[in-house]
DNA sequence: ATGAAAGCGCTAACAG
DNA sequence: CTGTTAGCGCTTTCAT
């Protein structure tokens, strides 16, 4: 790979000027600039990234992180996308991390961030005292938090409204006439798993319905706690008659489960579920799910990342996206 | 953040020592090594990669680039996990880069590896004669292609029997009576596309089915596309009994179009597809499908380029996967 | 407008 | 076993 001082020597001048005509400073004669490309096209030089990035400070190194819980997980793909999409138009790298859903891995992943030099982050914090992160946040490195907050920290942050959505799921479902509803969650210590939560609670409580713990059930986020937990509840001697279930995968799983002991959704158990997919409609029945925009969600933090780097004073952003109940059949 | 100097200066040695103590070098003395050990930790110390890769040469950088497709389909998604699952293990970081399908922006984000220096890359090539490709390998990157080859160069590469995971596919369509079966392919001009349409073609003439021109589609691999054309295809005068789908994400799309048009699967019309998915068994209905491993695609992959970063010599390997036949109710 | 030279943070000879 | 020093490839004063 040629390097710098290649291009100097080909076209007949010195380094400090080579790197002026790449970064397109101003003060460079027309005559020379012309040499200068001209060499750079002869060599096919692209300036190390690695070397630009040692000598830059600040918002120049043309690199930030992302850390998700986990990709395999189809809204987490969405924000993925929205993230890259508007990170290509800055024309930034992205240094991208799941740590599926693993304490360890992500704080392991956040040192690495730091030493990658990274101008920003873009993170979904496992829970919301994550040290790592509050950590992160005061060492001053520009960060946006998505789909999960931490507590009591100035940061930018990018969420959805969790309790409104997983009401609203809840709502319907007793509008339906179920009194027995079962609430499939995710991982105990994660803040929308939470915050759904209280959203099912507060629908309960409105219309009078007594909560039962028994058919609040924790999982790991994951398809095969869905299709697990789905068992254990239709197994009950007095199981429930609807499921909300806390995110896709676990719609998904819990689906499974139902089709395997061959019930009628919706007639023998309703389903719906955090998260819409774009195939939900080819699903046996067609899903009704609460909507969050996740490339949406994406978009908006990049955007309000590279704000950030581009003006690290600029006050804080909590920035609350709304869900959207998508009525099809499974309820 | 604290760097080398500051701890060196802390624990009152030269740069050097630290050096080698946070790079596991033999040659120190068991004392000062703690006391090394003591100022790291004071100052929470991390090594700046960036600085690192710098100097580094060869297989020392700790980061490999992974170039994808398509971060949407959920195929690639496996193999994305495949691949960070391994290099999790060798402590490596992974730059990844979605390319959409988009030639354009696959040839930047090349660029962008070299610039940055990594020490290997996976990629899916655009297609068979991507010359940017064959440039990089040339230039001697350790590089493994998955999902899809390049012509006549030496590179490592694990990808699938697509041909008789299509003849597989069709021939099961055949089986079950079906004489009018359309192919609903990805991008023209891509490997798989061409491959899958090879098996199809062959299943069709080993039981002297004529193609019909007018059956086989191409779009660009997308959900939208899916829809489309079994749409047209499902809209002809003389219509298809049977669909191909060419990856999965044409398949969720021929799936949503059929179930708008009201009609019955596998009755009215029987549907299978390349790829098949978790949720597969909770489609309307369970889906019939063509199933790649693409997480054992990712791992290998990811295995076969630390193999090739350890020992650039190595003879070049082509790892050919088997697809399987998952017979559910949609055929 | 251009060049010389310092230095970003680190590693690897080379001495000692 | 440990320190000194020369870079890795680039940007950026500071001169000229």
């Amino acid at each position: 790979m040629a390097n710098l001082k290649d291009v100097a020597k080909l076209a007949g001048v010195s380094t400090a000027t080579v790197s002026r005509v790449i970064n397109g400073s101003e003060k460079v004669n027309n005559d020379t600039k012309k040499k200068v490309l001209k060499a750079v096209k002869a060599l096919d030089f692209k300036p190390s990234r690695v070397a630009q990035r040692l000598r830059f400070k600040d918002g120049k190194r043309k690199l930030i992180g992302l850390i998700v819980p986990d990709i395999q997980n189809p809204f987490y793909v969405d924000v993925v996308k929205g993230v890259e999409d508007i990170s290509y138009k800055h024309d930034y790298a992205i240094l991208m991390c799941n740590f599926a859903q693993e304490e360890a891995k992500e704080n392991l992943y956040i040192d690495l961030m730091r030493a990658e030099s990274v101008d920003g982050l873009i993170v979904a914090p496992v829970h919301e005292k994550d040290p790592k992160v509050i950590g992160l946040i005061r060492s001053g490195l520009p960060t946006v938090c998505v789909d999960r907050g931490v507590e009591d920290e100035h940061v930018d942050i990018v969420v959805v409204d969790n309790i409104q959505g997983a009401f609203n799921a809840v709502e319907l479902l007793i509008s339906k006439g179920h009194k027995r509803i079962a609430y499939i969650a995710g991982l105990p210590n994660i803040p929308t798993t939470t915050l759904r939560l209280k959203g099912y609670t507060a629908a309960l409580k409105k219309y009078k319905i007594k909560v039962d713990e028994q058919l609040i059930r924790f999982g790991n986020s994951k398809h095969e706690s869905g299709k697990r937990l789905a068992a254990e509840l239709l197994e009950m001697k007095n199981p429930p008659t609807a499921l909300f279930t806390g995110n896709n995968l676990i719609t998904l799983g819990a689906l499974e489960t139902i089709h395997t002991k061959g019930l009628k959704i919706p007639e023998e158990v309703a389903i719906i579920g955090f998260d819409d997919m774009p195939w939900s409609i080819s699903l046996n029945p067609p899903l009704t799910a609460v909507s969050q925009p996740g490339y949406d969600i994406g978009r908006s933090a990049a955007e309000m990342l590279f704000q950030r780097i581009a003006d690290p004073t600029r006050g804080n952003i909590k920035l609350e996206l709304k869900t959207k109940l998508v009525i099809r059949n499974s309820c």
